[in-house]
DNA sequence: CTGTTAGCGCCTTCAC
DNA sequence: GTGAAGGCGCTAACAG
């Protein structure tokens, strides 16, 4: 039943070269033609298949983004900014999700580069080594997000993780904590996320000559808000609780604000708490959650910006695009207000 | 570079057909053969194109799913429910939004419809009323999320708004509110989620006898955290507040707590708040929500099992699937605790 | 400026 | 069981 470019040649009595033409706003269509075409274009309610189009030209204009979750704020928010900044730029966005498990994100990867369903593919890993990613060599375009790795051999787009938990910390010891516990998410291999922020949160332990008290460091297996308050439960449990709780990300700091709640340890007086990704939520908890992160449209904005460029053949070493990033002070960790 | 099915041919010595017949497990391949193609595959790294089979085959395995916006919780839960259930059927999910706007549904509708990038579309609509959507005739499989039209040509999911919606307010009533004030989204024409909702609020209040009090109903544009805010703000600073409030969703009723919190009223005891959609973040919010909602995985289950029917070729009269739905009663609006 | 031809990579009807 | 040929709808040479 579908009008294809011959049905709209064949009745208007030119070539199908003709139409394309017209379709793609090409010079050299006399303007008659042009619009003897377009009315018939009109007439038959022409659409071009762009599954035709995508196999003749090598060129999809989607986009692949996996990400581990799309209901953890900061991955939505994040997909929000990267398919609103895609549309701008003519590209569709094909969201699959990994779990954030090694195996999956290796496999999506895999199955969307090949496929050719994608020009290009934008990953936000969690389980994937910079070394892991060497050897799987990409066929296709790739922008890392997240992840910092040495050596890495692709590009990526993150900001100063060691640094904004180190600022973040020192910002706690000005505020006269001195027992600072970490809600840390997993360990994982290399330069993950959570590694990072950890040695971050050391690095202003030791430069203030605060201790580090590895009895007060929990590590959740997941990012989620439930975690959190297990995980804060966990340390009020121990001997001698904390006065302070960086946790790993906003979610986790927002269990630990509920869990704090119920066992009605007011924050910031006798606890104070902090995040990381400045996700709409934080600006609405209660109390207000200090905070740390990029602007995320920045990340989208940016990460696209580095992919359509390899997409559009550039070659050239890998980039490191390493983003500014703010800290949010807010009423979580501001004692005298 | 990339391998073809022809090239997996030549290095075995077969015909193109018999790789498609080992790579679609096709009967009446014999075993010997099988297993040499299967090396041959293995040994290039052969993967079909799936674009070429698409077009092929006129079916993409792909599904949009346009949503308002993702970095909304609702959406993104329910986005997150879709790309998994998807996944389990073998289907990738394309995401975009329309920012709720008429406009914009209409256009990524006729779009992605026209385009064959996708074999059906499921459609969270706002703008959209009924009869705008009988007009569009869509071409491709079409399922509709949300809004219930009467008398609407397509198939639709959604729960009982109006019953949701009453009895929360019942439950407002018998805990002895009197003066229950509505936080409202845009009045849309038609069958729109925020007068299916506001319809209920009203049939409650008349059943039990308590005035409608429409000096305390606020309208706000969009369905976010600051509208919440602001219009609680609104709803104090009018003569005689009120003793409870109805916001039609959970980041509304989570803006609401924030102005409240803010000025120092206590919630449930002056002021009792309620919202809608069971978000992850209702659990968590201090003090916990109630609200109103169905499972976000049945909505995406039951909308991708209509619309896969659909594609599979199934016609008949439009489905109207309405989901059971459930109340939350929390902190919120529970006075004797 | 426009028509003709070929082919992107795959699946599938028809033969053998 | 397997091979050969054709075409899904489109665009990119190459003429003219």
């Amino acid at each position: 039943v579908a009008v294809t470019l011959r049905d709209v040649a064949a009745h208007v009595g030119v070539s199908p070269r003709t139409v394309s033409n017209v379709v793609n706003n090409f010079r050299y269509v006399s303007p008659a033609t042009r619009i003897l075409v377009q009315a018939a274009i009109d007439e038959l309610d022409y659409r071009p298949n762009l599954l035709a189009r995508s196999l003749r030209q090598g060129r999809t204009a989607v986009i692949g983004f996996l990400l581990p979750e799309l209901d953890v704020p900061y991955f939505s928010e994040l997909a929000h900014e990267m398919v609103e900044h895609a549309h701008t730029l003519g590209l569709t966005v094909l969201i699959d999700e990994t779990t954030g498990s090694q195996e999956r994100e290796v496999e999506l990867l895999s199955v969307l580069a090949r496929a050719r369903q994608v020009d290009g593919i934008i990953l936000s890993a969690i389980g994937l080594s910079g070394r892991r990613l060497a050897e799987l060599r990409p066929t296709l375009p790739l922008v890392l997000l997240g992840e910092r790795t040495t050596g890495s051999t692709v590009d990526h787009v993150t900001f100063d993780n060691v640094e904004a938990a180190r600022q973040l910390v020192k910002h706690l010891i000005d505020q006269g904590r001195r027992r600072i516990a970490v809600i840390a998410a997993p360990a994982s291999p290399g330069f993950a996320t959570s590694n990072l922020r950890m040695r971050g949160c050391q690095s202003a332990l030791w430069a203030a000559g605060v201790p580090y008290l590895p009895e007060l460091t929990v590590r959740t297996p997941r990012w989620h808000r439930t975690e959190g308050y297990r995980a804060m439960a966990e340390l009020l449990d121990r001997p001698n609780p904390p006065d302070a709780v960086v946790a790993f990300n906003d979610v986790l700091a927002i269990g630990a604000l509920r869990l704090l709640h119920e066992r009605g340890i007011s924050v910031p007086q006798r606890i104070a708490v902090t995040g990381f990704d400045n996700i709409e939520d934080s600006r609405f908890s209660i109390p207000t959650l200090t905070t740390a992160g990029p602007e995320k449209a920045d990340v989208a904005r940016r990460a696209l910006d580095v992919l359509v460029e390899r997409i559009a053949g550039h070659t050239g070493p890998p980039r490191a695009v390493a983003l500014p990033f703010s800290l949010q002070l807010r009423d979580s960790s501001l004692s005298s207000r």
